[in-house]
DNA sequence: CAAACGTTTCGATATTTGTCAAAATATAAA
DNA sequence: TTTATATTTTGACAAATATCGAAACGTTTG
């Protein structure tokens, strides 16, 4: 819960599962995508990992990040349950 | 979106929801609840306001906080989009 | 006035974000 | 195999941000 929470705490983070619903990219790909240099968005997608919101498989090379929706039903419980 | 995900990830902030929940409370009762002191509860309850998660009415020397799930809507469809 | 309630300000500490350089890892060419 | 190139992660570091408590402040009540 704390993990999650502070992985979706960062605009480029969730900008970053927003790509990914779209189709799967490598770490290289992400990082195209912004401004910020690619240590740092191999930090976020690491952040984003330990939270389970992504998962990454090495193909070759390449490690290709794809995004997990499942752990979001988590707070998304959390917040019904607070509507009562 | 950006103050809503900033709220929501402190555990103390996540718990004052929790016991709004049950029925509104003062800043005095609030602070009773942790072992933080008042100013500490004080700032929570600001970034909370911020966000629109609680909001505040004035009671004679007391101020009243109560909860408020309608913003946690504007999350929850986020979450569903991504989903898809 | 004096006491109770809550906020604000200030300073110390901790966490987070970002950049740079160097180090692994994998592929392709000489 | 050795060399070169491309991708990604790791480490050290500085800057920005967040957290918390102590003291001071303004309000309200008795």
């Amino acid at each position: 819960m704390n993990l999650l929470f502070k992985a979706l705490n960062d605009p480029i983070r969730r900008q970053i599962l927003e790509i990914l619903k779209e189709r799967d990219m490598t770490a290289g790909d992400i990082s195209e995508q912004f401004d910020v240099g690619k240590p740092t968005i191999s930090h976020h997608l690491d952040l984003l990992r330990q939270a389970h919101l992504v998962s990454s498989a090495k193909d070759g090379q390449f490690v290709v990040y794809t995004l997990n929706t499942t752990v979001l039903d988590e707070i998304m419980k959390w917040m019904l349950d607070l509507k009562k």
